[in-house]
DNA sequence: AGCACGCCGACT
DNA sequence: GTCGGCGTGCTC
């Protein structure tokens, strides 16, 4: 017998392995690995993946497989062993690396219905319930208090419960009709047909000179009634088609030619295309300043791939996935370019996958998860701003796009190009040790200068009175912009948009109830919500510590900048784009077209304008406040805070006007602060490898975080502590265990939480180390309560 | 994760 | 004596 061995769409461990199926006899030719299918699983019918089809001799009493759920596998071969190591490597469930590949649409939707068989009456209650149906939602039943009625018809063997399983996402069809009948025939019918039928006349003339051609009923004017009449009438015929949603329906792209490189990006280029050329993986750093032309690179390294009739995959962080970067690849490439990104609906994503799926596309623009595009022939990998931190996923499966793009590479045989101006310290180490190979862009196009960057030391503002959030020197400069009708970014180096409210006279900041974090406010609802947990609440007009009235709301958000700009400059048309602002559906977009004609003076906002932009006039570019990034416990912030700065002090003068960058600080002397504003990477790489060596984190030390949480603190604490003691033995001298202790943020949703973190540079029985800690609590902590999880190489050690 | 089965307290 | 609480264990 014929036996697919398949994936369930459950995710525990109990189940994290193959179940066996029997092929019905029906599907035999049609099941193949990789294709989702509707399997029974316990009393209920769950998706599953099928990763083989096995023959077998002897047969054995197994479930069939209830139905497939596509035509044709939607994970290749090559997909589903980049399953297996996903799961390996991150220590995931295998459902979870399979459902990470497809876009949401693919998920699984489960309903119940409950259903009369007709096989023993019914109570009366139930009957006033079905009320003469034979079939309602389970919802129903249970909002009617009904279910244990229910049940016992169930036993009874009156009813049944049916469980379905749909695909989340719809193909988007349009109804098209055709006329049936030969012009001449067509010429005679709509004589003949009754004079007081004015409508469907109107209609079949439409088709006088267009018979036997299928047309969007839209097209034809007719309504849906007079359609389904002619229909009826056999004189039309209907049929659905199948159709892209169109997210960038209504722009048109003017084709652009090639750009003709200057000597050093023609010295870049050339190793990447022999790689190409010699179809071999190779993963390549491509350290250029900003301005430098990284991207033209990137273009014309797909053209040659495209040449040779392969596809290439082009990831850029989330945030910098604008109409401006995406447009370039759609203007080069035109149609062959599908886009991926979060501002597409679930639908969109879906039609852009597919799109993918059946090589109607040959290159892919798209943040993190558009490394799973399902091409087969893949002959370039494209990471653009390669040192993101958007390029790890922060739930499971926990991988970083970048390691999933160097095994693709390595499976394909093709380069991976990482580009950015400030490289991870994790990319260059490995460039530097010739892991990857290093190509540098030391210069912008046509020469233009580096922008001159003034750092000033706001303490020394504060202590000559001047108590703004401007500076002097810089308030002076926007001004003059104003005047001289140049543009200005002001960036705003804070996480998020938001503020916090603070007693002024007892010191008192509203925490959230269930987590241990202080709650964030909310101007335009009057509301306090925590970002972790949900939770939402008023804010409180009077202290409620000491009911004083004098709540100050702290925090300079991007509001209160905007507020103190207008005071100082009320003539300044300024654009505020931050969470607030950029909301709805296109308004990024719409805010920087806004600007890009100049119907603005000053842009003010979060990181969502550290990249790409790209406008001729921004001359003055300020950072309100550089460090605040800097103390935020986390090893990484100097490297983020002189990535930031770096890619900010990009945007001036990136045309024939020169720029000029303020960056406002308390700490000037900071290595970041300084070498930033050098634009020094080489200077900055070797200080931060220095802390990085001390203090024994990454390039050196690889890290494993294990996060460990309960409702009771004790039991957090003191099960963290057995975990650490039993993984300390199993482990090379070499390895460090840092803790436990208790996490940055010690409380989540009322769970308590405390972390350990290991750093280590060869452990092979890490891995299967940490799978049995997770397994056992598993098992273990269900019943008591307790939660582990593992973050291999994490980026968030809160 | 669901869901069934099973074993103990408060109701007609 | 039954209804329903949630602990336990299983799902090809």
């Amino acid at each position: 017998m014929k036996i697919a061995s398949v994936i369930v769409d459950v995710a525990v461990m109990q189940t994290d392995r193959p179940f066996d199926y029997e092929i019905p006899p029906a599907w035999e030719d049609v099941i193949q690995p990789g294709m989702r299918v509707i399997v029974p699983f316990g009393p209920r019918h769950v998706q599953g993946f099928v990763l083989e089809i096995k023959e077998e001799q002897e047969s054995r009493k197994l479930k069939p497989i209830v139905e497939p759920m596509d035509i044709v596998p939607v994970l290749n071969k090559e997909l589903l062993s980049l399953a297996d190591w996903l799961t390996a490597e991150s220590l995931c469930f295998k459902i979870s690396a399979l459902q990470v590949m497809l876009p949401a649409a693919m998920k699984a939707k489960y309903s119940k219905q409950i259903r009369v068989t007709g096989f023993a009456p019914l109570s009366l209650s139930v009957q006033s319930l079905f009320n003469g149906r034979d079939e309602i939602a389970w919802e129903e039943a249970a909002e009617a208090g009904a279910l244990s009625e229910i049940r016992k018809e169930v036993k009874k063997g009156s009813l049944d419960v049916l469980y379905s399983v749909k695909s989340k996402g719809r193909k988007k069809t349009v109804r098209m009709v055709k006329c049936r009948l030969s012009e001449k025939l067509l010429n005679e019918t709509v004589q003949s047909m009754p004079k007081n039928a004015l409508k469907q006349v109107e209609a079949m003339q439409f088709f006088l000179g267009r018979t036997g051609e299928w047309i969007p009923l839209k097209e034809t004017g007719m309504s849906s009634a007079v359609a389904k009449a002619l229909i009826d009438k056999e004189l039309l015929e209907e049929k659905q088609e199948e159709m892209y949603r169109d997210p960038l329906a209504g722009r048109t792209f003017t084709p652009d030619t090639p750009l003709v490189l200057t000597d050093m990006q023609q010295a870049a280029i050339e190793p990447i295309l022999e790689k190409v050329k010699e179809e071999k993986a190779e993963t390549f750093l491509l350290h250029g300043v900003t301005g430098s032309g990284k991207t033209e690179i990137y273009l014309q390294s797909i053209s040659e791939v495209l040449k040779k009739g392969q596809e290439a995959i082009v990831l850029v962080p989330e945030i910098s996935l604008t109409p401006q970067m995406t447009d370039r690849f759609k203007q080069r490439f035109g149609n062959d370019v599908a886009v991926l990104h979060s501002g597409l609906s679930t639908g969109e994503k879906y039609d852009e996958w597919r799109k993918i799926s059946r090589k109607e596309v040959k290159v892919v623009v798209g943040a993190r998860s558009a490394v799973f595009a399902p091409f087969e022939n893949i002959g370039l990998i494209i990471i653009d701003e390669e040192h993101e931190t958007s390029y790890k996923q922060e739930e499971n499966p926990r991988y970083h796009a970048r390691d999933v793009a160097i095994w693709r590479a390595g499976f394909y045989g093709c380069p991976v190009i990482l580009g950015s101006a400030t490289p991870s310290l994790e990319s260059f180490a490995r460039a530097q040790k010739g892991v990857y190979t290093l190509l540098t862009l030391a210069e912008r196009v046509n020469d233009r200068p580096l922008p001159a960057v003034d750092i000033v030391d706001m303490r020394e503002e504060l202590r000559e009175g001047n108590r703004s959030m401007f500076s002097r020197n810089l308030f002076d400069k926007i001004k003059d912009r104003l005047e001289k009708g140049e543009q200005t970014v002001l960036f705003l180096n804070k996480r998020g948009y938001s503020s916090f409210i603070m007693c002024r006279d007892c010191g008192y900041v509203p925490e959230c109830p269930n987590c241990d974090v202080s709650m964030t406010y909310h101007r335009h609802r009057h509301q306090l919500k925590c970002h972790y947990c949900g939770h939402e609440e008023p804010s409180p007009n009077v202290c409620p510590e000491c009911t004083s009235e004098h709540i100050r709301h702290f925090g300079t958000g991007t509001q209160k900048v905007e507020e103190e700009l207008l005071k100082l400059l009320p003539e300044a048309r300024i654009i505020r784009m931050d969470v607030d602002t950029t909301g709805t559906k296109g308004a990024h977009e719409r805010l920087l077209k806004k600007f890009a004609q100049k119907e603005a003076d000053i842009l003010l906002g979060t990181q969502m304008i550290a990249k790409g932009l790209d406008f001729p006039d921004i001359t003055l570019v300020g950072v309100l406040s550089a460090d605040t990034m800097l103390h935020l416990p986390d090893f990484r912030a100097s490297e983020k805070t002189f990535q930031l700065l770096t890619q900010v002090s990009g945007r001036a003068g990136r045309h024939t006007l020169p720029g000029e960058v303020v960056i406002q600080t308390y700490t000037p002397e900071h290595y970041s602060i300084q070498l930033a504003a050098d634009q020094h990477y080489e200077s900055f790489y070797e200080q931060e490898m220095q802390m990085r060596k001390m203090g024994g984190y990454p390039p050196f030390y690889y890290l494993a975080l294990i996060t460990v949480s309960h409702e009771e603190a004790i039991m957090a604490s003191s099960e963290a502590n057995k975990i650490v003691m039993n993984i300390k033995p199993e482990l090379s001298p070499a390895a460090v265990v840092l803790g436990p202790v208790a996490s940055p943020i010690s409380r989540i949703n009322n769970r308590y939480r405390w972390q350990c973190l290991i750093k280590y540079k060869r452990e092979p029985k890490l891995g299967a180390v940490l799978k049995q800690v997770l397994e056992h609590y598993a098992k273990q902590g269900k019943s008591n309560g307790l939660m582990v999880s593992v973050d291999i190489h994490p980026y968030v050690l809160m």
